[in-house]
DNA sequence: CTCCCTGCAAATGCTTTGCAACTAA
DNA sequence: TTAGTTGCAAAGCATTTGCAGGGAG
């Protein structure tokens, strides 16, 4: 994958600082926290501040590269996985794991309130150690 | 409804500031951040301060008096509707509305990873104005 | 008297912002 | 040149914690 291109795409120009932030989190599904993904970086001899990770994770969220993911009000966590998905949760381990699409399925569904229109579906399965 | 019994039930010693945020908070189902019960209580000349209103919510949640949800990162909001059901999230009014939990059901539900249980599920669907 | 509770202020931890230096077209 | 970017440090917020004073039994 050229996240080159994929990033002027979006409108977003490509910077090294960029680059390095989609290689690392959009190289396959995963679930990271800034924190995590600064880390990550690290690890991998990138000098990247922070500032800038949590400002371009923002910015792929807005141009929908990335999905961000409301499960623990202690951080907010970033899912590479753009395309809409389930996720279960471990309370135990913290351990975030995603549902395909057509995994789950409605057979009964409510109506949406007067005036408005549906944007996005979140299920999170919470589950624990038996 | 009783609210120092219901307390006492759930091993919490109903102090006079614990029975004020009960009285707020569980009168009716709603969704509120520690914040909005801060305002309201001192709308109503109550002197709670902030930290115990934020350790009552908690004790609260533990005994399961009060549910919390993640919807927006950046603040928790308790809802005082402790049995299962689903909500609605107004993206451009940041409203949160109730679904009722058999308006939702599932004719396809995805198998537990192994050595796993059940805890709950949380449906938020997300809306906007049309 | 003893234990638990309260509430202030300080501490924490995530996230955002101000701003000067930098960079690429 | 010129608008857009970076990154440090400081600021901002929601939430938690330390601790002294208070209250119930």
């Amino acid at each position: 994958m050229n996240y080159k291109s994929l990033l002027k795409k979006e409108g977003i120009s490509p910077t090294k600082q960029r680059l390095e932030i989609a290689s690392i989190l959009l190289d396959k599904p995963q679930h990271l926290s800034a924190d995590q993904v600064l880390i990550l970086l690290r690890r991998q001899g990138s000098k990247v501040s922070k500032a800038t990770i949590y400002n371009t994770l923002k910015l792929f969220k807005l141009s929908g590269l990335v999905r961000e993911l409301n499960i623990d009000s202690a951080r907010t966590i970033y899912d590479s996985a753009a395309y809409t998905h389930h996720h279960f949760y471990n309370i135990d381990t913290f351990e975030v794991i995603d549902i395909p699409k057509d995994e789950i399925n409605f057979d009964a569904f409510p109506s949406l309130p007067y005036g408005t229109k549906k944007d996005d579906i979140e299920i999170l399965i919470k589950i624990r150690q038996k």
